[in-house]
DNA sequence: TTGTACGCGTTATCAA
DNA sequence: TTGATAACGCGTACAA
C-alpha cells in the first residue's frame, strides 16, 4: 500500500492539511515545516494520488485525443506533436482510435468516458458537424475540414484554397489532363468534398475538365488502385492531384511499375507533408499544413475553455492554420 | 453535475447498493427491480465516475504503452495493434513517447503516474535491463529486443536470427560487399546491437568482411546519410542491410539519387516490414516481425500479472514471437 | 434480496 | 500559520 498524506503527516509530525499544503506549493507555509514535510515526501516517497484528486476537483489531468487511426503517418505525427504541447501544461494525452466508425465516433463525444477526461481533440472522419451534440460536459476542439460554424472550437487548414493552389501549380506547369484521386461519394466525407470542391475551382478557372477518381480510404493501396484504373481508362492523365501523400505515394508506385515516368508523363501531388514523401523516389510535391501550430492551437483551445473563468465559455471559435505548397521532384523533377 | 449512483437510487426509490448490484451485474437482483434501475440509470444517462471506483478498487482500468516515439511507423502500428487488443478486455491505453530518452524512460518506471495505471508495455531504446529495478508496484511488459533474463515480462522476435536471415539473403543473392547500416556505439543501444551480431555472424559464415555504417538514430535521414557516407567511401558496398525500414528507404533515396540501380547495382533489406516498404519504389524487403502476435501476447502477459491470483507472481517470462523473411524488389526486382 | 454505514486519499471550509 | 473535519462517488461488510 503506497503512502497517503495521512502517513506523511503522521511521520513530519504536522496535519495533513498542512502536507497537502506543502505539496501544492501553497505560500503561507513556515520553511521549517516545509521542509520537515518536505523530508518526509522523500523518505516515504510520497505520490499523490491522482484518483482522489480527481474525485475531489473533478480534473483529471487527462485530455483525449480522438484520430480515425494511428497507422496514418499524418495521424501519428499529429498525435505526437498534441503529446508534446500537452506536456507543457502537465496534461497526459490518451489516444483514442476510432478506426472512422460513426458509432465509435458518437460514442466518444457522447461522453462514456465523460468522468475520465477534461477534454478532447477530436478529429473526426464520419461525423459531420451536425452529428455533434450542441453542449457537451467536457470542451471539444475539432481538427481537420469540417463544416464551419459547428457546435465545438475548430482547428483547420483551409483546405479548398490548399487544394486549389496544388491544383493550380499543376496546371502551371502545362498540364492539361489533370486527375484527381480520393473522391468520396460519402456526404459526410467532408475532407475529400473539400479537396475536391478546391481542385474544381481551380480547374474551371482555366476551363479544363476534371477526370475524378474516387478511392474507398485514403491509403497507398487505394492510391496504387485508382492510378491502375485511370491508366486502363480513356482520358489518361498528364498529372494527378491526390487528396492525401499516401495516395500520392500509392498512386506513385502504380505509375512507375508501369514504366510512366514522373513527373515526365504524369506529375503528382499530395497533401499532408509527411515525413515519407520527403525521401520517397521521386521525392513528393504537397501541401504542408503548418502541423505544430495546429497542435499547439487545439491545446490551447482547450485549456482556455478549462481555464475557470473568463474565456471558459464563449461562442465556438474558428481558427484558420497556414499552410504552404512544397514542390519536388514528383511535379518539378527531371524523371 | 452529472448524476451518482445516490441520484440513480433516488428516482428508482432503491438504495445505493441495490443501484450498484445492478451496474455490476450481481445476480442476485429480482428482475422488477433490475428493470427499475436500469430505466432510471438510462432516464438520468448515468455514467459511473471511475475516480471513484479507482480510488475504491484501486484499478483504473488504464495501462500505459511507452514507445520512443510515436511518428516512426513501426511504433504507430505497434500502438494501434496494442489499442485494439486492449479494447478486447475493455482496456483503456494511456500512450507515452519517451523520445529515447534514458531519464523520461527511468520516470515512467519508476511510477510518476503510478496510482493511475494497473500496468505498462514498454518499449525502450535507452534503458538497458539492468537499469530496470528488480520488483515494481505495477507490472511491466518489456518489448523488442532486450536483454535476455531480466526483471519483466518480455516478447520479442529473435532479433540477431533474423538479422542473420536478412544477411544471408544477401549473400545468396551472389553479393560479396555487404555493408550494415544502423551500427551504434552507445552499448544501452541493444536493438542495433542484436542485429549487429546477426550481420557478423551471417557475414563470418561466409568468409566475407563486414563494412559497418554508424547511424545516430533510426530515420529515413541518417539512412540517407550513411549511404552517402558508403558511396564516398573506399569499400562500395553491392548490397546493404539496413536494421530498419526507415534506414532502408532512406538509403535508397541517396542510391537512386545518385543514379545507382537498386537492386542491380546495390541491394537493400530492411527490418520492421512497415507498410511504407509495401508501396516505396523499389519495393521494400524486409523482415517481418508477426506484429499482432506481438501486442496479444503482450497484452495477454499483462493480464495474467493483473488477473488476482494464480499466475499473477512467478518468474519473469521471456515469449519468442516468429518473424519471416519477405523479398520484394529491393533485393530480388529487375532495377 | 435489499439497506446502512464506513473508508478509499484528496481538497476545502472554518476555527483556532 | 496550522488543525479538525466534511465532502467527492463508489464498493462492500454486515445487518435486516
Amino acid at each position: 500500500m503506497p503512502p497517503g498524506l495521512k502517513d506523511v503527516a503522521a511521520r513530519a509530525g504536522v496535519s495533513i492539511k498542512t502536507v497537502s499544503n506543502v505539496v501544492n506549493g501553497y505560500v503561507h507555509v513556515a520553511p521549517a515545516t516545509r521542509a520537515r514535510v518536505q523530508a518526509a515526501i522523500d523518505a516515504l516517497g510520497y505520490v499523490p494520488n491522482m484518483a482522489a484528486r480527481q474525485l475531489r476537483s473533478g480534473r483529471s489531468g487527462v485530455i483525449a485525443l480522438a484520430v480515425p487511426e494511428l497507422q496514418s503517418p499524418y495521424f501519428a505525427e499529429m498525435a505526437g506533436l498534441i503529446v508534446q504541447a500537452a506536456e507543457r501544461r502537465s496534461w497526459t494525452v490518451l489516444i483514442d482510435q476510432t478506426d472512422g466508425h460513426a458509432e465509435r465516433e458518437r460514442n466518444l463525444v457522447a461522453g462514456l468516458r465523460r468522468h475520465a477526461i477534461d477534454g478532447l481533440i477530436f478529429s473526426p472522419l464520419a461525423l459531420a458537424g451536425d452529428d455533434l451534440p450542441k453542449r457537451t460536459e467536457t470542451p471539444i476542439v475539432l481538427l481537420g475540414e469540417r463544416v464551419w460554424h459547428g457546435p465545438a472550437d475548430h482547428v483547420a487548414i483551409d483546405s479548398t484554397a490548399a487544394a486549389a493552389e496544388a491544383t493550380r501549380h499543376l496546371i502551371g506547369l502545362g498540364r492539361r489532363r489533370i486527375a484527381a484521386i480520393g473522391v468520396q461519394e460519402d456526404p459526410s466525407a467532408v475532407t475529400a468534398h473539400q479537396r475536391l470542391a478546391g481542385y474544381r475551382l481551380a480547374l474551371a478557372e482555366a476551363a479544363l475538365p476534371p477526370i475524378e477518381a474516387p478511392a474507398a480510404s485514403f491509403h497507398r493501396a487505394d492510391g496504387a488502385a485508382a492510378m491502375a484504373r485511370l491508366l486502363d481508362g480513356d482520358s489518361r492523365p498528364d498529372a494527378v492531384f491526390c487528396f492525401n501523400d499516401l495516395l500520392a505515394l500509392g498512386a506513385i508506385r502504380t505509375l512507375l511499375s508501369r514504366g510512366c515516368r514522373v513527373p515526365g508523363d504524369v506529375a503528382v501531388i499530395g497533401f499532408d507533408d509527411i515525413e515519407d514523401g520527403r525521401f520517397s523516389t521521386p521525392t513528393l510535391s504537397t501541401i504542408a499544413p503548418d502541423a505544430p501550430r495546429i497542435a499547439q492551437l487545439a491545446v490551447d483551445l482547450l485549456g482556455e475553455r478549462l481555464g475557470d473563468g473568463s474565456a471558459a465559455a464563449g461562442p465556438p471559435r474558428e481558427l484558420r492554420v497556414d499552410h504552404r505548397l512544397v514542390i519536388r521532384e514528383s511535379t518539378a523533377g527531371q524523371g
